[in-house]
DNA sequence: TCCTTATTTAACTCTTTGGTTAAATATAGA
DNA sequence: TCTATATTTAACCAAAGAGTTAAATAAGGA
């Protein structure tokens, strides 16, 4: 995956709110979905580019697809924002 | 400004590579764009998104505009990464 | 098996983005 | 003033993004 893939999942909003949601607990599509007013295959996609940014996982409970973060590739983002701002000049 | 201008922004690998530039200290948009395989025209614009968002700043210098980094934007970011990876469930 | 629900995938449209070249602007210097 | 240099702006183009609706897939339950 590497950074790209990372800061272009976060620069859409949508996505980023579905990170802030998933902060509570693991959610299905649908609840995700409910929660903006696009249709559900736009969601769908949203969660498929997170996905294959590995920020988030998900897992099939039967009739249910469920998502959850994987906050640990924040890891990369920040160390990239420290390396900016600190040892500066 | 806000979260969604400076995420656009850094979303584009030139863009940030720019910024990882100017941490050494301020550059003309000359030196900039010489470290791209991109025209000076495309260079320009990736510098004026930057600015938009406040990432960078400018100073003309007769002939010359000097751009530098200000990484204070970045801190809004730092806020937000955080709050997704602490707080937890 | 058939029907309903949950979700994704396909096909398509419209907008945004990042690049190009050419023209415009700003400044220094002969 | 004329010319050369530095940079941006304008006009354009192709590719990527984000949305839509409709069809496909997956699973549960009558």
């Amino acid at each position: 995956m590497g950074l790209q893939n990372t800061m272009k999942a976060l620069s859409d909003p949508i996505r980023r709110e579905i990170l802030g949601m998933l902060k509570g607990g693991r959610l299905s599509a649908g609840e995700i979905g409910e929660h903006f007013p696009v249709s559900g295959a736009a969601v769908s996609k949203h969660l498929s580019v997170l996905k294959e940014a590995d920020l988030i996982r998900d897992t099939r409970e039967g009739k249910f697809i469920y998502y959850e973060l994987n906050a640990s590739v924040l890891e990369e983002v920040m160390l990239w924002l420290t390396g900016l701002k600190g040892e500066g000049k």
